[in-house]
DNA sequence: TCGTTTCCATACGTGAAGGTACGGAGAGGG
DNA sequence: CCCTCTCCGTACCTTCACGTATGGAAACGA
């Protein structure tokens, strides 16, 4: 029962992290088969197959299709957490860092897609658990950016809200009907509405009753 | 080989509609299965279960699962799309149809459910087309509110995808952490700040450019 | 009362996938 | 040269769902 020592031909680190089939490359294929076809694309023989080999070399690598459910899930929430700040990070503006993160949320149609993939698998327990607290995390990031630009903490709260299930939707509407959605110039001119209205400038109107 | 002919013991239009198990009685088991389990869970033997019968009950009503899932989406386009429209065509005001289209769209958390598992499960080609033909008449019957309120063409159809995106991100930032999402009091806020910021008043401010 | 139709149960065959057992090739080490 | 460990292929078992065939109970008509 291996888990936990991908790398054993070099053993001592040699320049080829990837000996034949790591465990990493297992968690990506299923990721991507999550992406195409929901959960139960994550199958083992099918996954096999694409890869090149067969049940063997999976159930050596892993105790069962569940473990590498598990490792995909914990592969994913890595990217969508530590990736997902760096280049945001940095920036002291919060109006740009917010810029920032609504066109970094917009750029990866991949990245969309394994979320609504996920989201829709939020059945299954584990995957359910990762989804939440991936989403309860940029809920809760996103709402400290409004924070800083000034607002209080249920403004922050309703706008950070606001704009997150604006992105999320586009997302989803992106994907179901694509010939509708904005692209070029109209979609720079939809981002750019979409700025306007869900993020206040610092120095802008102040968003009281009316 | 039935379909097409649910009542059959009664012949004559009795009282009672459902003789045993209509075909509609499966569809709306299917939809159910659908919505909590994904596409996967309309599966014949375990419906069977789940309505008490076995599966030699189900292929006298349909000839495959494929039928049954067609019947089902058939059955969720018209739920979508005429049942939908009731309660909102009627009204003259665009400003108030749109307010109740969004009242609609938040109140019935079940049919969000439904749709993002519909959405989930579009590389079906049958559940594709159905989804797609969905979303794109909403989006069009919203164009058409937001072309009332008497905004330009562009205009409307960005503000429409805007605000169609918006609602249903709520439905997904509501499934996926609903502890996240604005309750009560809250909710009331949150609901008046998307309505006042996503739907130009008639007389109110217009909306070009800075 | 008898036959027909309706609706469903049972039994069976098929295929796909999870999981196990075991064998085997290949690389390294002594 | 042989032994061992790594990694994977093959064969096999079990489960589950699709689909088919067939029988049977109950209602209904003549």
């Amino acid at each position: 029962m291996p888990m936990s020592n991908q790398k054993s031909p070099g053993r001592r680190g040699s320049e080829a992290a990837k000996s034949s089939l790591s465990v990493e490359a297992w968690a990506e294929a299923a990721l991507d088969a999550l992406a195409s076809g929901g959960l139960d694309a994550v199958a083992v023989e099918p996954l096999a197959r694409r890869l090149g080999v067969t049940k063997g070399s999976f159930y050596w690598h892993f105790p069962s299709r569940e473990a590498l459910l598990r490792e995909a899930l914990a592969l994913w929430e890595r990217h969508e957490t530590i990736d997902a700040r760096a280049g945001v990070e940095e920036i002291t503006d919060p109006y740009e860092r917010i810029v920032r993160l609504f066109k970094q949320a917009n750029s990866s149609y991949k990245a969309g897609r394994l979320y609504l993939a996920l989201a829709a698998a939020s059945d299954d327990p584990a995957v359910g658990e990762v989804v939440k607290r991936v989403s309860a995390n940029r809920l809760n990031y996103l709402n400290q950016c409004y924070r800083a630009l000034g607002l209080s903490e249920l403004d922050a709260r309703l706008w950070s809200t606001f704009a997150y299930a604006t992105f999320i939707g586009n997302q989803q509407v992106h994907r179901d009907t694509p010939e509708q959605f904005p692209v070029d110039e109209d979609f720079r001119a939809y981002f750019k509405l979409m700025l306007k209205t869900l993020v206040p400038r610092p120095g802008g109107p102040v968003d009281g009753e009316a």
